[in-house]
Formats: C-alpha cells, sequence, structure tokens
DNA sequence: CACAAGTATGAAGTATACTATATACTTGTG
DNA sequence: CACAAGTATATAGTATACTTCATACTTGTG
C-alpha cells in the first residue's frame, strides 16, 4: 500500500495523470479506515499493474473508454462472465489487426528506405 | 485526378476530416492550370495512399505530427537523405516496440480469460 | 513548533483531432 | 435557366486526455 507520490514514480506516471484517471473509473485507491486526520489514498500493487496496462494500451492508440473496458472485465466488475469474455475477445482482435496494420506499416517503410537508398523517387 | 468527394470515398474519410489534414501540411492537391472559373482541387492516387497510410498509423496511436514527419521524408519535401533515414528509421523501431507491446496485451488478455474461466478471481 | 514537502479538491486552461455551421460560388441535369 | 448537388473558406464548437492553478489541510524533520 503507497501514496499517489510513490505510486507516480513506480508507474512512471505524473501525479495529476493518477488523479485524473482515478476520476475517470479506470482506477481506485482506498482511504485507511480508522484514520479521520486526513483523507489520503492508498493504492495497492493492483493498481500499479492497471497503470502500465493503461500506458500500454495508450502507446497501441486504445482510448481511454476502451481500456475501461477491459479493466472493467478484468477486474470483476459486476459482469456475467459472457459479457467479461466478448470485451476480452474483441479486444484480442482489435489487437491483431493493429499487429496487421504495424507489419503492414513496416512493409511500406522497408520499401521507402529501399527507394531512397537508390535514388528511385515515390 | 479526382476530385474531394471521389476521395473521401476512395480512403474512406470524411470531407472535413481531408480538408483538415490539407491545412495541417499532411496533403496537397492541385488546382488545374488554366482553369479560372474555380478553385475546385485535384488530388491523384499518390493522395489516396498518402490517406491509407494516415489512417493506418493513426491506428496504432501515432499523431498526425509524426505521420506527417514519415510523409515528409517519404515523398521528397527538401530533405537530405540522411535525416529521411533517421526518420524512417525512428518509426521503425517505434513500430517493433508497438508490436512488442501488442503481444504482453494478448499474453495479458489470454492469461485473464484463462482467470475468469476456471472462476479464479483477479 | 516552524516550515518544507506531500496530499486533496475543484475549476480553468491547453493540445490534438476533428466536426459542424454559415456563406458563397460553380457545375451538371431536366 | 432553375435548381440540386458539389466545392471552397472561415469560424466556431466538440471530444478526449491531460495539465495547471489556486486553495487548504496534513505530515515529517530539524
Amino acid at each position: 500500500m503507497k501514496l499517489i507520490s510513490q505510486l507516480s514514480r513506480e508507474a512512471n506516471i505524473p501525479i495529476g495523470t493518477i488523479r485524473f484517471y482515478e476520476k475517470s473509473g479506470l482506477i481506485s485507491g482506498t482511504t485507511k479506515q480508522g484514520v479521520t486526520s486526513n483523507n489520503y489514498v492508498y493504492y495497492d500493487d493492483e493498481v500499479t499493474e492497471k497503470l502500465r496496462f493503461i500506458k500500454m494500451a495508450k502507446a497501441v492508440g486504445f482510448t481511454l473508454a476502451e481500456i475501461r473496458q477491459v479493466i472493467d472485465a478484468w477486474y470483476q466488475k459486476e459482469l456475467t462472465k459472457a459479457s467479461k469474455m466478448e470485451v476480452l475477445n474483441l479486444k484480442l482482435e482489435q489487437i491483431d489487426t493493429k499487429i496487421g496494420e504495424l507489419k503492414a506499416m513496416k512493409k511500406q517503410i522497408a520499401r521507402c528506405k529501399y527507394n531512397i537508398e537508390n535514388g528511385l523517387s515515390q
């Protein structure tokens, strides 16, 4: 259990962004029961994992709304087994599509490099 | 050589978005020389290719600024051979990174599916 | 116990990438 | 030649994802 600054260091995500994610419902911490002098929020390792996942998913073009769906399927959130599976399977398909697009881009760029090397226009 | 509505149909991108891309310097059409009655803009197949590339690149999380760099390296734009190569090689690296992230996500989701199937929490 | 550093909250501001609206001109068809 | 459909331009509005700012309270250290 860690406070936000430590979480920020571990996940390498700014505190402001973490707070934004929490407001957006992607992650959530807990206040320590019995403590009344403050309302500091504590986060466990599950949150760190979620943040790492969010970072990867964002890097490959998923929106926070899409990411949230996966996280909800992942970590319970009163959904049926079937609907969780649906979300995850759709996401797997989208991932394969993206991998295909990336491979197509690689080919195009390789061809482009070849043309430049050999002084061919276009 | 086609007008914007045909280009929009071919690339499956809204006219407004194409105009936005043109203003942003990602693509450019040409006015027909000799024609003075209008300022209709014509686009060739190179533009269609560029739009398809933009679409793929956006789908995997590249920004328009990044995409523009690649397009500029691709289609001349007074850059040295060396600087074009630098841009393209960097992009290839980023593509490989993204592929790696997508594969990591696949593994995580597969594990998650397994856990749900077997009624294991987390 | 002063005080720097950490934490919480709300509101406003910014960047990116569109999307819509209004206006005006042009072209093709009956 | 009326008129629907297409085109150009500028401006404003929207959605997403932050980022900054102001304020206020809490905690740990010398």
